[in-house]
DNA sequence: GTCTATATCCGGATAGAC
DNA sequence: GTCTATCCGGATATAGAC
């Protein structure tokens, strides 16, 4: 035992410092430029590293943007997680601070939201690869529905009905250029102010008959509507 | 008055005739390979032209795409203007035939589905490059509605959604390998049957008050919700 | 294991000659 | 209107420094 495995430590924070430069070079760019005319030479120059260091660290260009997309998920369920209040209130904070998470990078949010959807993927209509981060952002939805008391045989659904809004809002945001971004965050108010009421008529028998109409037809679609919140 | 206009019609043909082949030739790859592993030099060289003439008819790649919608929704139109039947039987036909008019480029759409979410990209059908395509699209399902017997003002609205309703249809069938498709199919019948009848609904005094609401909050947000069927 | 440097391939897009 | 030549940038590969 004399110099075998001590000397871990430093090469891998080093490691990781310069992933970490190279990715926040990278957003840098993106953001100032976007995403397209960001060239992974001009990346490797301002992170000081050569072409194909940049390729050591991320395989593709892609791969910094979905980078970028994991860690602003964690930031924002750390957010969520201390998100208090009604139902109202917590689905308020969660959509409002994923917007304001993603404000600064606005302009390269459409390839990232464009690698959310991929069905060309061979297992399904949606990719594996950003399952995890999807099931994450569907799962913190849920969780705040819990405390609706909502049967819980509707709450998958909902859910993601719920998560398929935000994504709509998304695409909202990206393209508003009122001052602060203040008509999308009009707009989720609004929108939750509008849908939030109604909750309760899901738990009516008749609006359970209906959830379940619908699961079913989407399940025979081959979409099936997983009471996955297998999150946390 | 020599030999200066008259010969006009000759070259013109010959134009189109090779504009046409090559949007021909562009579509059988794009089936087979998918888009993106399709290349300009693919194309021009099963056209019989050079890449620099391909250039010539086309501007860029996305053009003949661009070029597949127009072609496709004058198709559909043609379809969807001999419908006849109640509102239900008028939805479902014009459902059923957009499905059926991309069935053989399933493939190629679902190369190119993936940009669906991205609003900047210029195939994707929230981009203002495919404007003209969409409303006339949006204005097929209002038309249909228009027989309904809803307040003219929430035709507008219903139609939007309809469409988006249907954009996630195509998104199922491009996925679906049930024979004939016949997953998505059904579940078009199954969304049918729950929607239209909820449509009286909206044609009452909390159900207008409603959309009125909606079409509010989308206008604050900078999502006109226009009267527009300016088509036909 | 980390990184540089460089050469190469590929494909979208363009310029300019004919 | 058509071609050839070329640019540009993403991606890969490799040889070698440390």
């Amino acid at each position: 035992m004399s110099s075998r495995k001590p000397p871990s430590a430093d090469p891998e924070r080093k490691r990781d410092a310069t992933r970490g430069k190279l990715l926040d070079r990278a957003l840098k760019l993106f953001q100032k430029r976007g995403v397209e005319a960001t060239t992974m030479r001009d990346i490797a120059k301002a992170a000081g590293l050569s072409l194909g260091a940049a390729y050591y660290y991320f395989p593709s260009k892609e791969a910094l943007v979905f980078a970028y997309y994991e860690a602003n998920q964690a930031e924002l369920e750390e957010v969520a997680r201390r998100a208090s209040g009604t139902v109202r209130e917590r689905l308020g904070i969660v959509f409002h601070a994923k917007l304001e998470s993603i404000r600064p990078h606005r302009k390269m949010l459409s390839s990232i939201i464009q690698r959310l959807v991929d069905p060309s993927d061979p297992v399904g209509p949606f990719s594996t690869q950003t399952r995890a981060v999807r099931e994450h952002a569907i799962g913190l939805i849920e969780q705040v529905l819990h405390a609706s008391g909502l049967p819980v045989a509707v709450l998958p659904l909902v859910a993601r009905a719920l998560w398929l809004a935000q994504l709509a809002l998304l695409l909202v945001f990206v393209n508003d250029d009122s001052p602060g971004e203040q008509r999308t965050h009009g707009l989720v108010d609004d929108l939750l102010d509008m849908l939030v009421p109604m909750l309760p008529l899901l738990g009516t028998p008749p609006g359970q008959a209906l959830c379940i109409k619908i699961v079913d037809a989407l399940g025979r679609a081959g979409i099936p509507v997983t009471p996955a919140s297998l999150v946390e």
